[in-house]
DNA sequence: TCATAAATGATACCTGGTATCTGAAGACGA
DNA sequence: TCGTCTTCAGATACCAGGTATCATTTATGA
């Protein structure tokens, strides 16, 4: 997602440009908003930092934005569903319980790893969902005890 | 999770009663709804058929059925969550895209495999979520033209 | 049997959506 | 620049899937 050069709303505006949709300026707020996440966040934390903007507007550019490519949904191990930026294409997410960080894992081979078990199954794999959740390397740090 | 010679809903109460729940009558009323389902169902569908039962009774039949791992959570392709009677202990699904059919895929070795790459990450693994999704042999046998 | 703790169900509330509709704003050709 | 056409915005209502509260009922076991 994140090239140098230009703001990264901008990026989020021209992903939305390339699928047909206008530039208007309830979307660049909202991209706005988006872009200076540092964190996956709630729909509803997103719409509370956006009290001008209607709720519905906040919901169709996660969604037109997921489609996109620009955003991902992240499953929180607590059953929460939060969104991200993130990389295009499929990955994965390396989910630190303790802190929230979030580390993207590209090239993803599960579905590779899967075949023989599907097969013994009859099953044709067409697609998957993957979380997985863990410690990051500054939480192991800080915890030493139970790293 | 199923066993021979007494009705699951039997077995689903014996469960609770293990961790500590009491035998009552609007519990009785929902594991024998639940036992009777041949597939994944969504909370709200349960619900609906227990006109009688309080919905939050319901609600929270589901949720200690979950923690005493008599029902596993199913994430459906289209996001929608699920219900489903299941083994006990960690294990994934073969969801099918077609006709919904689910096959518990026992033998889960994805946090072996992650620790490499996760080692790489200095990230420490401790749980993870999976779900397949494709199409289950009587599907493909049914399509053979897309199988 | 009876005290107690736990469970129920009504109600209200919350999150995360979607459907519908009217009016506003963008795109674009003349 | 204007008019038209389409999309979009935001209000509102609704839905699914929950959780919190609390008064009442029920199960359990001493
Ligand atoms: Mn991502
Ligand atoms: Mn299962
Ligand atoms: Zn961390
Ligand atoms: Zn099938």
């Amino acid at each position: 997602m994140r090239k140098r050069g230009y703001p990264l709303s901008e990026q989020l505006m021209d992903a939305l440009e390339e699928r047909g949709y206008r530039d208007t300026a309830p979307r660049r707020t909202v991209a706005r908003a988006i872009a200076e996440k540092e964190r996956h966040f709630a729909a509803e934390e997103l719409r509370e930092q956006l009290p001008g903007i209607g709720r519905a507007t906040v919901y169709r550019s996660l969604k037109i934005l997921v489609e996109a490519g620009a955003l991902c949904r992240v499953l929180l191990e607590d059953g929460n569903l939060h969104y991200q930026l993130s990389h295009r294409g499929h990955h994965h997410h390396l989910l630190c319980v303790e802190c929230g960080a979030s580390e993207d894992l590209m090239g993803c081979d599960i579905e590779d790893r899967l075949e023989s078990v599907a097969d013994a199954h009859n099953f044709q794999v067409s697609g998957h969902w993957l979380e997985v959740y863990g410690k990051c390397q500054t939480c192991r740090a800080e915890l030493p005890a139970s790293a």
